[in-house]
DNA sequence: AATGAATGAGAGTTCATTCAT
DNA sequence: GATGAATGAACTCTCATTCAT
């Protein structure tokens, strides 16, 4: 701990904490924009306003802001993907209405840094680091969704809700993928009233 | 043609194919290994047991190596599906069967060339010459996947059939992902049980 | 210009003023003594006391650095030509004596930085950009000397005296270029009092 | 000698003769549209429909192709500037007429392989052999120049035909050289006008 | 604390020439 | 004699990181 302040600056002053939120800012944008190994250090601290030298005493190197922009991703997203779960009545009659209303959030979710995104799964496969990061991401939105289905457990017909809730979440996310990256050419609408019908058929009746 | 012969060699004799195809299987094996940007040219060339001057005679560059490599490794993966899929009675009674079946083949196809497919994702995100390839290698899939739903047409209770044929092909993909790349705390076959009992259940009856 | 100084620095601290002089001085010496092709940038670099990583901070490749060092000796050339013209007196009735020192700044002038010269010709013919700085410094030349002729016009015999002057410089450029470069049976100062002899029958009675 | 023979091959056969002369030819096309440095030995060698090994066994290296191609130029540009020569009356008492004919001629002779000039100057200038191969050129070109004035020594006003005869040979030269390589504003007719009244007036009353 | 100049290893790529077939 | 595959040294340029001021 103590060393690694000797490295880079815990910022305690407000001026400190504004530079260093400067450049992950900064980061964000142009890691979004142009993706993180098309953008240089120089560029960073450049766009954030200070030099490469300060860059270097707020972050001990590239991956650190990468890693600080994405947690402040997660926390984005995750206060987002919240705030629309907290609008869902989870005992609602109508299931159709409930799930359109679940992946609607996360449809809704995804598109804040849109950009951001496709770095953050190269980065989700290149490094380590993010790799566990993301991963403790999604199991914890696995256990989201595992909480939610217990909530309403004796109105589902499944029984194994682990193996449930990871099928529920991926399905889900590979769809909100499919209409963030791919091509397709059947509309948005279609694809989202069938994954709604196939999970509404799995989960209840 | 002949601008281009000039860049790079077209292989006339026997020596020279099988330099190609050395240098295309070390490139994929050192792709695999390390990574596509964690390999360099000189690295490939010399586990191909070739010079880089070679290297550049048969490659305009490193990319055109990778997508030579990809080439091949679609090739291969598709040819393994098709084996697997002709075993497939689309007429079997016992759907569950049929798509546990369905769902061991793609399994077993990723298997080949595993620590190709991250490689590849990176890739794809990344590069996009890569994005086309794939992207029409994804269409090719969901397409298969449409012509065998419309095989057992009268058997399915879905009505918007590419939509399902789309949403089949990505669920399916999204958990083999999830049990290739990702950890989870519950084992395969029970996820692969849920993954069944859910398109079943949305597929048919 | 914010685009370009991400590429190359625009010196700002004394110390950066320095290197880039620096770097102009040792690329001078080395295309001078070994030529263009045959200097590369990390010679240039270690000749200024630098790391390769520094001279591309200050030029974008090694023509960068060649055209500066061709603006410095253009600078200076004309600098120690214009030195010598404002000694002549183009009233003098002795128009020997007038272009005896014509030709003898002229040939002064090109004393300087010898071997710059010949990588010089060389890159004039090899580089479209340098075609156009050095075409442009040669048409510069050519109005001097019109500039000159004009002062002196009722002096003159000729009557074209656009292309007098074209026809002077040029004469006068090639016979240096033969005294600086060409081995010849004949001494200097014969050929020089041949040249004058020619220009002053040429321009006066 | 005959080591020499036992690297490169000295043709003895016809389709050996032709091979070579293919090859010559090939190599003074490129390098005249391309340059020497931008043409290489590969393409010289597919350009006369040979293999490169071929190449190698007609001619040391690419420099050695040069230098043949030169030889070939050398030899045309002298025959065309005899011939063009062997019309002019050099006794004709149209002094005017006599230079205007010869400035001609040599602009004429240039006029082939335009192209070739270029690269044939830098390669003057680079490569130490062919300034040698080239300087004795340029020293029969003023010798043959002395030659012409010392047939008519008895009408010119000069006493120093050595110094003179450069002076001319270079001053049609540069002139030459002005119309083929560097803008100017002035016409063609107007330059080689004043540059035929500047050397009557310099040679004769 | 802050600046921005300096570093240097390492990447991709070219091509004259050689050599096995 | 001919082919064209193979060689490998050499070159240019980038950028994360350090360090003098």
């Amino acid at each position: 701990m103590s060393e690694m302040e000797d490295k880079t600056r815990t910022p305690r002053q407000d001026r400190s904490i504004k530079t260093k939120e400067a450049i992950v800012q900064a980061a964000m944008r142009l890691f979004s924009e142009k993706g993180y190994h098309q953008t240089n250090t120089k560029q960073i601290a450049a766009a954030a306003g200070v030099s490469t030298g300060s860059f270097y005493s707020y972050f001990i190197d590239k991956r650190a802001v990468f890693i600080d922009v994405l947690k402040d991703y997660n926390d984005t997203l995750q206060a987002r993907v919240e705030a629309y779960m907290s609008e869902i009545n989870f005992h609602n009659p109508d299931k159709h209405a409930l799930l359109t209303h679940l992946v609607d959030s996360l449809l809704l979710s995804h598109e804040v840094y849109i950009g951001f995104n496709k770095e953050l799964s190269i980065m989700y496969l290149s490094d380590d680091d993010i790799t566990q990061l993301m991963d403790a991401q999604y199991e914890a939105g696995r256990i989201r969704t595992l909480q939610y289905l217990q909530m309403g457990k004796d109105e589902l017909k499944i029984t194994d809700l682990e193996a449930a809730a990871i099928l529920v979440f991926e399905s889900i996310n590979a769809i909100v993928d499919v209409i963030a990256f791919s091509p397709h050419r059947i509309s948005i609408e279609r694809l989202k009233s069938e994954l709604v019908s196939m999970l509404v058929g799995y989960l209840y009746i």
